[in-house]
Formats: C-alpha cells, sequence, structure tokens
DNA sequence: TCGACGACCATTGTATACAAGTTTGTTGAC
DNA sequence: GTCAACAAACTTGTATACAATGGTCGTCGA
C-alpha cells in the first residue's frame, strides 16, 4: 500500500475535476489538498504534477495550481480530433474485431437501448461510455485504445451535459444504430463515417452550447469570490 | 529562474531519450541523476513523474523508472494513430490556411528538396520536421497541433533511423511534392490522404526495421552489461 | 480621495531527514 | 556444488524544514 498514495491521489483529485466539482480556475491549494487527504504536500504536488502533463490542470511557476479552462475553440477542437480517433477506432474494429468484441459492442448496445427507451440520461450515459469502449476495444489497438480513454475522460463532463438537451439521447441512440449496422454488415468505410459523425455532431452543436455554459460558470465565480469575502 | 528548473530538467530527460541516448530498459537514478544536475532528489522525482504521465518512461512502485520500451506492435500503432491525425491536420489545413502559413509550408519544402538533392538524411531530418510541423500549424487547431506535436517528438528517434535506409529520403521528398501538390490545388481529401500514407507507409515497412532495431539493441545491452562488471 | 511604494504574510519550490521495501550478497545446510 | 534463507545495504516514498517569490494590505504623499 504504497506508491499508489501517488495514484490513488491522482485518481481522486482528476475524479473532482472531471465530474467538474471543480470548476475551471478554481484553485488547488497543496496544504489544503495535504490535510483532506491526510498526507503531506510532498505526494499531492507529485500527483498535481501528473495531472498538468496530462493537461487537466495548468501549474504557473510559483503562483500554484489551477484548473485548466477549456475555451470554446478548444472544445471543438478536441471533440474534432476525438471524432478522427473514433472513426479509425470504428474502421480498426470492422476489420480486427473477435466474436467475443462484437458480442460486448451488441450487449453494451442493447443496453443504450433500453436506457434510451426509458429515457434515462444517466443511465444512457453510462451505458454510453461503455458501447464506445468496447469499440475501442475491438480495434486492437493498444494505443488507440489509450488515446480514445483519454480524450474520451477528459470530454466526459461536456458529453454528459449534453445529454441532458432535449432528444439528444433519442438522436444518439439512433446514430448507435448506425454504427452496429455497418459493424455487423462489416463496412469499413461506414462504420468509421458512422462513428466520425456521431461525435462530431456533438462538437458541431457547441458553439451555443458553450455560450450558456460559460455563462453559468460566470455566475458560479461571482458566488465563490462573494463566498471569500 | 525558480520552477523552470523542474521544465528545464523534464527537457533534458526526455531529450537523452528521444535521442536515443538512454535505451530502453535503461534503469533511472534519482540520485545519480540529483548529483548529475546539481540539485536535490524532488525535483528529479517531479520531472519524471511528468515524463512518465506522457509515457515516456514506466516507474514502478519502490522499483525505480526505466525508459519505456516500445514494443514493435505499439509502435506500428502509434504510427497508424500518427497517420491519422496527419490526414486530419491536412484538410484542416486546406480548408483554413492563411497565405502566411503556405509560405510557411512551400519554404520548408523548398529546404527539404535541397537536403534531399544533396543527399544530406539529417539536414533532410531536420527540415522535414518544420515541413510537417508548418502543416500542423495550418491547420489552425491548437488541440490538434499539441497532438501532432507529442507524437511526432515521440516517433522522432525511429523516424531518424528510417530516413537513413536507402532511397527513403528521396521517396519521402516525392511524397512531400504530392502533399505540396494537394494543398496547392486546394484538394482536402488528396491533401488529406497523401498526409496520411506518407507517415502510414513509414509504419507499415517497421515489422522488418524492428527486428534489426532489437537486435541491435540487444547487443548493445550485452554490451553494457558486460561494461559494468 | 486616489495612487504608489513598501513591508509582511501566505504559498510554492527545493533540500534533507527518516521510513519502508527491494535487491543482492553471504553463509549455511543439504 | 547448488539452493535457500537471512541480513545488510541501497533505493524509493513520504514528511518536514527552510528559502524564495508573489500577492496583499496598509500607510504615506500628492
Amino acid at each position: 500500500m504504497s506508491g499508489n498514495i501517488r495514484q490513488r491521489l491522482r485518481d481522486e483529485i482528476e475524479n473532482e475535476i472531471l465530474t467538474g466539482h471543480w470548476v475551471p480556475g478554481h484553485r488547488l491549494d497543496e496544504v489544503a489538498l495535504a490535510n483532506r487527504f491526510g498526507v503531506s504536500r510532498t505526494p499531492i504536488r507529485e500527483a498535481l504534477l501528473q495531472l498538468s502533463a496530462a493537461g487537466l490542470i495548468e501549474v504557473r511557476p510559483r503562483r500554484g495550481a489551477i484548473v485548466a479552462s477549456v475555451g470554446a475553440e478548444r472544445l471543438i477542437e478536441m471533440f474534432e480530433v476525438m471524432a478522427e480517433l473514433e472513426g479509425l477506432a470504428g474502421r480498426l474494429a470492422v476489420r480486427r474485431h473477435t466474436d467475443a468484441d462484437m458480442k460486448a459492442i451488441l450487449e453494451t448496445h442493447e443496453a443504450c437501448r433500453q436506457a434510451a427507451e426509458a429515457g434515462d440520461s444517466d443511465a444512457y450515459y453510462y451505458e454510453n461510455e461503455r458501447f464506445h469502449f468496447a469499440i475501442y476495444h475491438a480495434g486492437h489497438s493498444q494505443f488507440l485504445f489509450e488515446q480514445c480513454s483519454a480524450l474520451h475522460r477528459r470530454l466526459k463532463p461536456y458529453r454528459r451535459l449534453q445529454l441532458r438537451v432535449r432528444n439528444r439521447v433519442a438522436k444518439s441512440f439512433a446514430e448507435h444504430e448506425q454504427v452496429v449496422a455497418a459493424l455487423t454488415a462489416g463496412k469499413e468505410e461506414a462504420a468509421g463515417r458512422a462513428l466520425h459523425d456521431h461525435v462530431a455532431i456533438q462538437g458541431e452543436r457547441f458553439s451555443d452550447f458553450i455560450a450558456s455554459l460559460s455563462h453559468a460558470r460566470s455566475s458560479d465565480m461571482r458566488q465563490s469570490a462573494a463566498a471569500k469575502t
């Protein structure tokens, strides 16, 4: 139970950020975190530096670490890259999937269907994640799997918010159906395109979506600034 | 001149790895590095952890850090992803490039031509890098630029080795010509495909290439093991 | 009353000390 | 002679102390 402490800290802090519990711009106080987790500053610092290397936080020399703020343009860029990688994963999945891979994909697809029909966006959010990971896995490229996973996790909070938009769950599932159809038919290009568009469509709608989000954030910051005084 | 020490250490160590000065599997001794750079273990550890987050080294709890060994399959996977991202960068460059972007691309292209005609593979290696970065830049996607840069740097040593293969420089330049032609003609898909294939072709040839590389490495290790006794 | 300069305090960066674990070498027994 | 077990030394992980810097608050002057 040593050496894993840093790992645990990294995961906990990462989780706080990815769940949106800490707003972008939120300052990460080393001593406060050390007290909270009952450790010294050293492992905290090491965890923070790892997170900074992953791009989740920004460390400004002598001025502490803050949760990285992801601007609208950058978010769109990230979805753009994600779309490209998902497309690749889809094509590779068609070429390389085993029976077990396809079984896993179809199972998660069915779980998505149930969540979608129940109108349960939180359940859909969870099953959707499993569906995509099943496809990454079926591509049989460890590196691509890691890249996709990292980006997927990074975009998690925004994806979750978007699923709450009216009808988005139903549309998302319809897109999944196309993906599955192409996969089972063994149509490489179609599967790639379907997955690409499935992700890209989310990025494309973000221009206006972000506007409301950054609005909410600025009110949050006003709130926390007021609480500080 | 503080807080940059860690950055400097990170870059120095990263450089040692990327230039192939330290073989995969090489153990990174914290005190040795601390002595070498004239600092304490703390900033060394922090630099190492950042590198581990970037995937350049592996840290095994209580057992120290080693230079990550990149297996043949993984290397091919990385080129596969790189090809995909370069393709995207090419297509975006067609859509979004400014006059200055195109000027930069053509300039580096000409520099490549001169190096290729001179048969100077080292110069070509350098100019080739600038050429690709110019294209990443022309895509006007900060995130994509970062992803491409990181992967490009990561694959640097292998690319350099490959350029020494007979005729590879000439063939590489011929591929660049196609890329430039598609870019100037404004053909998005063609540019994307040309760049994709330009990178993918390198990965595809690695199966046999790696065999000789790992052979050379094992003889290196025998050598260093002999030197140790 | 507003702005600028200075001092103090809070927080980060680095070093060192201490604890815990892994590896290696030596010794003994089979 | 070889294998195993124990011990010591070396290496990593964590805590704490100290140094350095940036921000903030207060005071003084215009």
